[in-house]
DNA sequence: AGCACGCCGACT
DNA sequence: GTCGGCGTGCTC
């Protein structure tokens, strides 16, 4: 037997694989890449993934120890899912092993056995008519549910209120045995219902078609209720006819019962679905059902973009926009990027859904990378939302409202119909402040206001969660006149409920909503509820459709226009487009009143009069001008620590070290633009200042040299003991 | 990331 | 005299 070592990555932040020795008696045969294997690593007992077997190895004898255990016979992760791995590793400079973790439900990544998923049920042995002697009523009860079905699942016998023992004494006479097995995923037993598509869906869908079976990027552009959906559902229809899967990525609040209920209804295969709201058992049971080919549709939020599917033919990435797909700690993967890579690796086509796309997508469908399809019309006889700006410029505001918005939001209440009030901000008001001497209510952590809350009364940090009682007096003067300056959703709310007294408010934001279910509550309240008036934040803007509001009320856009973000103005024009989607889709067109103080800004009257698609070219434009993604790729090194000195010291001997690197090794390249190290918008948050440090480059390759260097340095850099450093690769916050 | 080792300040 | 602070180094 020839001498081996096992190359395992393991879940450290170290950019290395490591050698160990075998089992004893293994072979290399039993070795495969995929595989997990338990190995002591320093003090700790870590699980790893194996990498490969090699003949040599550079570590010395003395160092080398051997692996405690093989947990797999077939590996876990298949040669594919490693490539994308190594792909993910290199592209975001995140070590193998972690990037190896995101492809595991957190159980297996513990190194669990794959039948810990499994659930206990109970299977009838016995003859249905056998009669056997049973003392109590429970038991009888008990030995009837048998009788009329052969297998129950262990957790809906407690659950129907019948004990262990009840069970263990009919698998005594030998009437039930229990076992273990892997549920099913849902197959609904509904009748479909299809709708007709009209000329551009169809057209879509001829479009896109041919590319089953091979890969292609598409973008397809559709206006809120122009039918997307309905094109996805007959792609997937093909995909599933050919015994293919299907993966269909959401964004995190757009998993709703509506979006689930129609991909159940309409397909007569098992669904499964894995969002955060599951506890790690139910993952592990997702991550199986789809990764054994049981489940045919995978409906997920971002994480879903790693479980393999054995049988993939097709990936639908819907709200294609939306920052959730963006991981913002840890590894910093945009589940888009990936999904991308994924579907190029598996030679399917990929569909982006957007009503509002980003810049980047748009790009790459203007330039002719991805297939561009367009729906613009709304599906039915809906109309699109009539948009206006509402000048508040020297206007009288009662409650925050200009008079007219006010009679607008009477009239449409009259009718019978539904207003939204859209503000994005939470609580009471965002200040509170002295009228006597201008104390302001400060967040000790961070630099920024505190929220007032009223329901319960208290001030809030938004940033850091800290929360303190609300002061009888200033604390700087003693003045009694502290006041609430500004408005958040609750402080609409009850504005509103005194001045539309008969009508129903309803609020909904994060403190109102807390889980998925009170979300589902409200909105069927909503949905059956007739006249009201909805108040909230974006959490009313993406995924739920509210077919009788007639009326959206936009009340601070402008706090977007003026960001110091490049890219606020096109998140603000998204969210904008995406609330006023709410109106309107039912027989009564929808109107929008946009208050503003800038009726005249020119990037917000372009989106009025022309719409998204025209102001995205603009800023397609300017965003060339200036030379900013998707014109040239960014990465973000970001740092933070309690110590303001150092956390900037860190960046700028990062600064110094790739000026100088880059004299040294990147003559012929484009080179690497730095910007900075400044200190973030908001510069301490939770106690720790924070600065960042841009780069950017027109070539993706010189930027990920540079990169890799980077990384390698600061690893080895000493003397920044506390300074947290995180780089971002694609960055979507560059404040 | 963990975890141990090692070298200087305020305490029973 | 020790307990423990966190800077540094290492993990096959």
């Amino acid at each position: 037997m020839s001498f081996f070592v096992v190359e395992i990555a393991l879940p450290v932040p170290l950019h290395r694989t490591f050698d160990y020795l075998p089992v004893q008696n293994d072979t290399q045969e039993h070795y495969l890449p995929g595989q997990r294997v338990r190995a002591e690593f320093g003090r700790q007992l870590l699980t790893g993934i194996v990498v490969g077997c090699k003949n040599h190895t550079e570590v010395p004898q003395n160092k080398l120890r051997a692996l405690l255990e093989r947990c797999d016979d077939a590996p876990l992760i298949n040669e594919h899912s490693l490539t994308l791995c190594r792909w993910l590793a290199d592209y975001y400079h995140h070590s193998l092993g972690e990037v190896l973790e995101h492809m595991l439900p957190v159980m297996l990544r513990r190194g669990c056995s794959l039948s810990e998923a499994n659930e206990r049920i109970w299977r009838r042995i016995a003859n249905v008519d056998t009669n056997p002697k049973l003392r109590g009523e429970k038991q009888i009860a008990l030995w009837k549910k048998f009788q009329h079905s052969e297998c129950w699942a262990h957790a809906d016998m407690t659950a129907a209120g019948f004990a262990l023992a009840q069970l263990k004494r009919l698998a005594e006479l030998g009437l039930i045995v229990e076992e273990e097995a892997l549920p099913l995923p849902n197959i609904p037993a509904v009748d479909p219902v299809f709708h007709t598509l009209n000329a551009e869906q169809q057209a879509a869908l001829h479009a896109i078609e041919p590319y089953l079976g091979r890969f292609k990027a598409c973008l397809l552009e559709g206006v809120t209720g122009s039918g997307k959906t309905e094109v996805y559902l007959r792609l997937i229809n093909q995909v599933l006819s050919k015994g293919q899967q299907a993966l269909v990525l959401v964004p995190e609040i757009g998993l709703t019962p509506q979006t689930v209920q129609r991909f159940q209804e309409r397909f007569n295969v098992p669904v499964a679905l894995l969002h955060s709201s599951l506890n790690d058992r139910e993952r592990l049971q997702g991550w199986r059902q789809v990764s054994e080919g049981k489940a045919r549709i995978l409906i997920g939020t971002r994480s879903a973009v790693f479980t393999p599917m054995p049988e993939l033919g097709l990936i639908i990435l819907d709200e294609e926009h939306d920052g959730s797909f963006k991981q913002q700690d840890g590894l910093r993967y945009s589940a888009r990027d990936f999904a991308l890579v994924r579907a190029h690796q598996s030679q399917v086509p990929i569909v982006l859904g957007s009503a509002t796309p980003s810049l980047e997508t748009l790009h790459n469908a203007l330039t002719g990378r991805y297939l561009h399809l367009k729906l613009s019309q709304r599906a039915g006889k809906a109309k699109p939302p009539q948009m206006k700006l509402h000048s508040i410029l020297h206007q009288p505001l009662t409650a925050g409202f200009a008079q007219p918005v006010l009679a607008a939001m009477q009239k449409h209440l009259e009718n019978n119909k539904q207003v939204l009030v859209f503000i994005n901000r939470r609580g009471f008001a965002p200040l509170l402040a002295c009228r006597d001497c201008g104390w302001m209510a400060e967040c000790r952590r961070c630099d920024a206001r505190l929220t007032l809350h009223q329901y319960p009364p208290h001030l809030h940090c938004h940033h850091c969660d800290f929360q303190q009682g609300i002061p009888a007096h200033c604390p700087q003067c003693q003045s009694h006149k502290v006041e609430a300056v500004g408005q958040g959703t609750e402080r609409i709310e009850e504005q509103l409920a005194q001045l539309f007294p008969q009508r129903p408010i309803r609020r909904v934001d994060r403190d109102t909503v807390r889980n998925k279910q009170a979300f589902d509550e409200l909105f069927n309240e909503i949905h059956t509820g007739g006249s009201c008036i909805l108040v909230g934040t974006q959490m009313l803007a993406k995924g739920h459709h509210f077919p009788d509001v007639t009326l959206v009320v936009i009340l601070d856009s402008d706090a977007g226009l003026f960001s110091a973000d490049f890219r606020g103005m096109e998140h603000s024009a998204q969210l904008i487009e995406q609330v006023s989607g709410r109106a309107g889709r039912a027989d009564s067109p929808g109107q929008v009143w946009i208050q503003t103080l800038y009726a005249d800004h020119p990037q917000l009257n372009l989106l009025i009069d022309s719409g998204y698609h025209a102001l995205a070219l603009s800023m397609l434009q300017e965003r060339q001008l200036q030379q900013l993604p998707p014109y040239t790729h960014m990465a973000l090194l970001r740092s933070e620590c309690e110590d303001r000195i150092q956390t900037q010291q860190l960046l700028q001997q990062a600064r110094a070290f790739i000026q100088d690197w880059q004299r040294q090794h990147a003559h012929d390249n484009a080179p690497v633009t730095l910007l900075g190290p400044f200190p973030a918008i908001m510069e301490r948050r939770a106690g720790r200042f924070r600065y960042q440090l841009q780069l950017f480059c027109p070539g993706r390759v010189p930027l990920h040299q540079t990169l890799e260097a980077l990384v390698q340095y600061l690893q080895q850099l000493k003397g920044f003991g506390k300074v947290r450093w995180n780089l971002d690769v694609d960055p979507l916050d560059t404040i």
